[in-house]
DNA sequence: ACTACAATTGATCATTCGTTCAATTGTACA
DNA sequence: TGTACAATTGAACGAATGATCAATTGTAGT
């Protein structure tokens, strides 16, 4: 079954679209990608995730170490959480988050070499 | 000269914070780690750049192969250009799109790799 | 000069996003 | 049971974002 070429536009290089969209992987994959990275996006996110990857921290450290508001760290490890980045564990009133994967080293180590030229 | 750490809220674990404060890079430097993730971080931006990972195209083939506008996806390109992930080369009425770091196939790795557990 | 068309641009609009604030939850300790 | 405090939550608000539409630019061919 060839693929569907159907464009509100003229065709120019048809026989490369074609060849492309063999190969392109579902919408759903793309979606899950950009979720992924949307997470690295944001510079309050970012270096909450950077600060995890040295150690351990709870709310309040995190909030004074970036001199965010607890609530406002508290709303982003939310989002980081959903995207099972980070984990919590509970010791009294205090909540621990770290990493919860992996890739983050990876994905860290990718993006600074690429703005350091 | 000893890290700030003044805090709004009760400082818990100072040692911590203190030793990780020494090791953070500037705010400069997670802005424009989340400025690049930022143009992973959209489903039409990925496809395009994933586009054109396999082969050069112009704005009309792109915007026939995700079912755009050609007007989204010359904004879109726009911003990809002044992110410095793509280039462009003019053939007489036609641009030419392509990559233009060679980190970004990486990245996508990286990416696909996550997802894919 | 005129037409055709690939591409860009600017304005507009609805949506999403990130922070703030106030209220609430949950746990420790007296 | 009452207070203290770490953390979460939901509402509200302004800022940023992405798509659309209409107008415009630039180039090729007649």
């Amino acid at each position: 079954m060839p693929a569907e070429l159907s464009c509100s536009s003229n065709i120019i290089h048809e026989d490369v679209i074609s060849r492309v969209r063999e190969l392109m992987p579902e919408d759903e994959e793309f979606i899950e990608l950009a979720d992924l990275y949307k997470m690295f996006s944001d510079s309050t996110r970012v270096r909450i995730l950077w600060a995890l990857q040295q150690s351990e921290m709870c709310v309040c450290d995190l909030s004074c170490l970036l001199g965010s508001t607890v609530s406002a760290v508290s709303h982003q490890l939310r989002l980081l959480k959903a995207a099972r980045l980070v984990k919590s564990r509970k010791d009294g009133k205090v909540v621990y988050y770290s990493l919860s994967d992996d890739h983050i080293h990876a994905i860290f180590a990718q993006g600074f070499e690429h703005i350091n030229e």
